[in-house]
DNA sequence: GAATAAAATGCAATCGATTGTAATAAATAA
DNA sequence: TTATTTATTACAATCGATTGCATTTTATTC
């Protein structure tokens, strides 16, 4: 047997009281007499009384709900920063309503007007690689909700953003590997059309730079960084001969690295290699893996905070300047070449 | 400047016709002229109209809204299933609404309830670890919403859920570490009230009695199966001096692997050892680790339709029977004793 | 006890979309 | 041309909670 939800109605019905009192009650406004409160909120409770979200929001023209887009739900990277969004968000009394882009620009789009559609007192998005603009979130900036980016964020224009300073990562990772005494280094890298890897790729080569060696786009992979990618990647690295390899991601460089060992390659002694991420894999691989922290969590949670601090004080999120996570190299025995 | 939301009115004032006649237009009824519908289609786009998901919610009585309560989101598992689910329900016009309840009952209580009060189409759960008993889902299951377990399930009743048979996999890989010569098999495992967890255990202990090896208390260990615990167990199965272990999920069981390695252990020759999930991390590590498939990305999706065809077809759920997947150990490197 | 102040409660409009029914306009038949 | 049917469009109530203002009840003062 199903039964229909407690109203307001049906409160004021049973006490005898008008649903505005009722409403006051429940929130214990001054102007119900301290009796009535408690014969609400009693009644309410015996009652099964849950407040309608709909009601509320209709009326109030806003929302406790914050909206979450991201390239891919299923990545160990990314289901640490949706949970560092979770515990902030739920703490503050909002809920979550988290959709996936697939990488691709058209469902972004589609995604952010859902968003809009239920009214999200903020967004937080991290980039489908394939976008190159943002106008789509135009409509729902001018509205005045807040849109903070995070990990992939748009170029250019300055929008707010938390991000990790992924040139210099991508630098002091290569630097690293040369010091080692790496010469022809292999760069494994994603899509350039997302600001990370273009951006760890440009750290990559001015590092190069630096240290006067050639930089050679066919030490470039680009692929989808994916297990099987880094199956592939390694036997291009055997026949380019490399001494080094900079993936951008610990997935990727564990495959990679698990491959070329299986090739008879030694690690580090043959080819010195660094991932990035800082994954739990990085640490269970043999030998560890060097690789550059890179925290999840801690950066949900921060993107989080700064996005319901604009909510709560109306601040104009556009005025504040960009977060930058530090991101400590972590240097392990996949790097280290023994004197 | 912040413009506000356009309403059916703001278009029907725009084309001087009545706000029920916008609503009719916009969904295309026929009681509408083809000409007016045009019309209407074209400047509500023109205006940038979106409809207020609440206010048809609230008049509908319902929402296009799933609701996920999950023990932890940080998980590659969980971020599978999550992920498997998104694809389906967005398909279907669905949005996500998402909350982990951290292993604690009383999150999960608070949970439901804000899935309730967002009056949810439907509901997945999988359980926190201290649930002993799921009255809490009482109501919301009372209001007519479906609700569907999947990997923790309730206990006892027979709630609708989508698991695996773990007694049956549990004895499978048990079994399978007694063929290759083990004699002492540890069992590393999680928090007992756990369906998952106590049936991966039954397994085991079923297939230790079917080839007449003693059952010791003392060679199952229970902890939260994580990075740590693995290295802490890694040393007490020294200690008990074991010659095989079966570890509840693949992260533990492959730090722990990684442990039992820096002391000195071969494997698989001095110990043969098992995970569980076939995360991507057991084909890395090496030597590669025999696990049992767990596809959290099907489980997802198949959760999701069930659940979708039975908001749709309002076929009460709680006549479904039970849906098991199939698991299929993995035989890998790290448990094949060479003869 | 009447007048006034203060406290408690009620009325009614509102948020935006939906939908049964009434009203109007257009099309057809007589 | 008028009557009748059919195609369009409008009206108004509804979903459940909120809130400014009006009204009633209670307490205080003279």
């Amino acid at each position: 047997m199903i039964n229909k939800p407690v109203t307001i109605y049906d409160i004021a019905k049973k006490l005898n009281l008008a649903p505005s009192t009722i409403s006051r009650g429940l929130k214990r406004h001054s102007s119900v007499s301290h009796r009535t409160q408690e014969r609400i909120i009693k009644t309410a409770e015996e009652m099964g009384y849950r407040a309608n979200t709909f009601a509320i929001n209709l009326r109030n023209r806003k929302t406790s709900t914050i909206g979450i887009i991201v390239p891919k739900l299923n990545s160990y990277f990314m289901s640490q920063v949706i949970a560092g969004i979770e515990g902030v968000v739920n703490n503050a009394g909002y809920t979550l309503l988290i959709s996936q882009s697939l990488e691709d620009v058209s469902k972004e789009i589609i995604n952010v007007q859902t968003m809009f559609d239920n009214r999200v007192a903020g967004l937080l998005v991290s980039l489908a690689e394939n976008t190159k603009e943002t106008s789509h979130f135009n409509r729902i900036q001018k509205q005045g909700i807040p849109v903070l980016f995070f990990d992939r964020t748009p170029m250019g224009n300055d929008l707010p953003a938390i991000t990790i300073n992924n040139e210099s990562a991508g630098y002091k990772v290569t630097k690293h590997l040369i010091e080692q005494g790496a010469k022809r280094i292999v760069h494994i890298t994603g899509n350039q059309l997302s600001n990370v890897y273009r951006e760890r790729l440009a750290g990559y080569r001015r590092a190069l730079q630096e240290f006067k060696l050639p930089f050679d786009t066919q030490n470039v992979l680009i692929n989808d960084l994916s297990e099987q990618a880094g199956i592939d990647a390694a036997h291009s690295i055997i026949k380019l001969m490399a001494d080094g390899v900079f993936v951008a991601n610990d997935h990727c460089a564990a495959s990679c690295m698990h491959e070329l060992k299986h090739s008879g390659k030694k690690i580090p002694e043959d080819i010195v290699i660094a991932g990035f991420n800082n994954d739990m894999i990085s640490r269970i691989v043999d030998p560890a893996l060097t690789t550059v922290d890179y925290p999840g969590f801690q950066m949900g949670e921060l993107a989080a905070k700064n996005l319901l601090a604009h909510i709560a004080e109306r601040i104009d999120i556009n005025l504040t300047s960009n977060i930058i996570l530090k991101t400590p190299l972590l240097i392990r025995a996949s790097s280290v070449r023994k004197i």
